[in-house]
DNA sequence: CTGAAAGCGCTTACAG
DNA sequence: CTGAAAGCGCTTACAG
């Protein structure tokens, strides 16, 4: 047992013994006695402190201190041994108890529990990972300081950690600092049972070092060469689709993109062009003229220019195209640059936006949105996830998940009575 | 060895044989034999498929996998017992090469790291842990569905999670969902090390619970009883006198502040109280007259009400007091409600917020504001913690640490020629 | 400067 | 339905 920093201080644990390392102040009853007041160190002084109690200074103090009291400092843990003694069975009756995998009869199991409770027995997570080649623990590489703005991370991340813990794992947040080593670091150490890659790249560096991992791994995004990997993202061809499909339906005449910015799409971040595609596939569709501006930049200048273009381009009745903005973190400069020039999505052109519920429903004019679905898209990412953890060696391999996006309209295409009325007579 | 699904394959693997588990297609130098063709199974199917070879019907397949071919399906993890035996070192050594804890001469190192690089060893996270009683991972409890919004949580897990990785340790998120049992899991599992607890409330039921674990916690604000905890925070008080010290030093003649919502204001945050603490501090001693409006709901109609009483209070010379706004989130919502009122930031009267540099300079106007500095109070968060991991049990308990607030003149504070003469002059 | 060996605290065939 | 024991892959006194 380790000396508690000064030899004045002497630990005597009372029966049970338990069978654990001391870290410092051993958890089981105990008795503390401080033998010599001159010997008084800076670690009884912190101790007593800590016990709210007055340091003596040439007698000894008596601190009773039951199996469930929590004094911090440290603590002598019970093992799965402890637990089997007391209930008067074998270690592996207790393993067997924990994890279900074998029928133990009900009074067995009643006594292995109350040991449990008794001595506060939570099973050693290292020991446990190490015997099963389990760490009960996923991976999230999150891409932290690629962009700028991530607000969007946050749900993602969010979902992920509360699905992984669903399935009585935890969570353990790779940044993607480290790149592809990190993978291969966490992978290859059993720090994580499996990964989930986020935000993957066209052509990722990380993807054939994650396909070559001997763990389950799941990318969010849809990389250009996927090898072999089962993906989950968003429908982003759907989205495109949905948005001119909705500015159809209440009447504009042409449609216009004011796409991304050069930043994302220098990243090869694959939704780009999916969702163009899908907007150029809906135009056509519906025949609807369109027009795409890409990249649009998020200083105003730059969306400035894109608006002027955009806007110049009217129908011969004077109709201004309605506006798809894919771009999340650009649409507020949009609707800024709107306002400068006295335009009302809604009133006097329709606007589509790729962003969430919420921040839809922020701006002045509540935007009709196409939502990201973050939570959808890494609900399934775990469970596919998971049966990939569960699965047999044979069992076939997931593909390509895409989610189906959703549409909510609201008043940037609640368009003016006549246009509307238009649409229905049409 | 585990069979790898199918009688009809084995599995013989070369010298030098590795200790290590099979998980399913070993790692090291291996020769496929595919026996019998009638006894194909789905598992040697996948298996060839994998290898991109056509499944023979009746001829035997060699494989010649070199060690650090990265082959998806499992493999036979090396072990420091391999890199000992293929070093011609003793097992301790490859462990006091890696660790540094204790001297090696050259020529012994360069045989040991020769031999982790040949077979590409990675040390057993869960055999480390066990046997050192160091999981190397922190968790952090982040307040995940607490509140709507948390844009403003990114930048503290990012930054986090990377000062918690250049101390050569992983970051393990715990959800808020669990409450204080969440933290008695993973300390007592040893799942962690030790622990971030995040946006502590007043009365946190967390707290007790924290000071009583035997692993180092730390806290990101500052609760009314601490417990002991070690804790670090932005100095709200400090940032409420600078607020309101902006505004008069630009020449406001009074100011008023629009409060909290009161979800923030019921969750018992204790910076509440600090900042309008600071705010009445910093006005007493500038001689300010102050209104304080609170709670002012994020709704456009609670807004509405806040401003008409604050602007209705307008001084004798018809001028309107400054505005203080500390809470971010409500931030852009004033902005509309001003501007619905054709007032503008900077020039009909002076606007200081507590919000990031980032969103500050979003806005039409940019604003002047207070930062909330997330960076600086997370890195200090993880120093504190892992000075508390490294100290000797009895070295001196960190107190609170409070990080000072900085504020950035922007438009919102540019006041009129008029006023900035009078402020000059006086 | 290095090695042999015990031990960390579980799980899991194996045996009954 | 239960137990005894081997073993997971490291670290760390102990010994030289």
């Amino acid at each position: 047992m380790r000396d508690h920093g000064g030899s004045a201080t002497s630990v005597t644990s009372a029966a049970p013994r338990c069978s654990g390392r001391a870290t410092s102040v051993p958890r089981c009853p105990l008795v503390i006695t401080l033998r010599s007041a001159q010997k008084v160190t800076t670690a009884s002084r912190g101790l007593a402190r800590w016990c709210q109690l007055p340091l003596p200074s040439s007698s000894s103090i008596r601190i009773d201190d039951d199996a469930d009291a929590s004094s911090e400092g440290g603590a002598l843990v019970p093992t799965s041994r402890d637990v089997a003694k007391l209930a008067g069975v074998s270690q592996s009756t207790v393993s067997y108890v924990l994890s279900g995998k074998r029928p133990i009869s009900p009074e067995t199991r009643k006594r292995v529990e109350g040991a449990i409770a008794q001595l506060t027995f939570q099973p050693n997570a290292g020991a446990r990972a190490l015997a099963s080649q389990r760490t009960q623990v996923i991976g999230l590489v999150a891409p932290f300081g690629v962009t700028s703005d991530h607000s969007g991370l946050l749900p993602f991340i969010e979902t992920i950690a509360r699905s992984v813990r669903d399935h009585d794992h935890d969570l353990l947040l790779v940044t993607n600092d480290e790149g592809a080593d990190g993978l291969v670091r966490v992978a290859g150490r059993r720090i994580v049972d499996a990964l989930v890659v986020m935000e993957v790249e066209a052509r990722d560096e990380r993807i054939p070092v994650a396909a070559g991992l001997d763990v389950p791994v799941i990318l969010i995004g849809v990389p250009d060469e996927r090898a072999g990997l089962p993906c989950v993202d968003l429908d982003f061809h759907a989205a495109g689709a949905l948005a001119v499909a909705e500015l159809a339906a209440v009447g504009c005449r042409s449609a216009a993109v004011l796409g991304y910015s050069s930043a994302e799409i220098d990243r090869g971040i694959n939704y780009v062009p999916r969702f163009l595609e899908g907007v150029h596939a809906g135009a056509a569709r519906l025949g609807l003229p369109l027009t795409v501006v890409s990249p649009v930049e998020l200083e105003r200048a730059s969306v400035d220019a894109a608006l002027d273009e955009v806007l110049s381009v009217e129908s011969d009745e004077g109709e201004l195209p309605g506006l798809v903005l894919p771009h999340t973190e650009g649409v507020a400069g949009v609707l800024r640059a709107l306002a400068d020039r006295g335009l009302v999505p809604g009133r006097h052109l329709g606007v589509v936006a790729m962003s969430t519920d919420a921040a839809a429903e922020e701006f002045t004019t509540p935007l009709t949105n196409v939502s990201l679905e973050p939570r959808d898209v890494s609900r399934r990412a775990v469970e596919t996830l998971f049966r990939l953890l569960e699965a047999p060696a044979d069992a076939e391999a997931p593909g390509i998940e895409l989610v189906q996006p959703r549409l909510t309209r609201r008043a940037s295409t609640a368009l003016p009575p006549a246009l509307a009325a238009a649409q229905l007579t049409a």
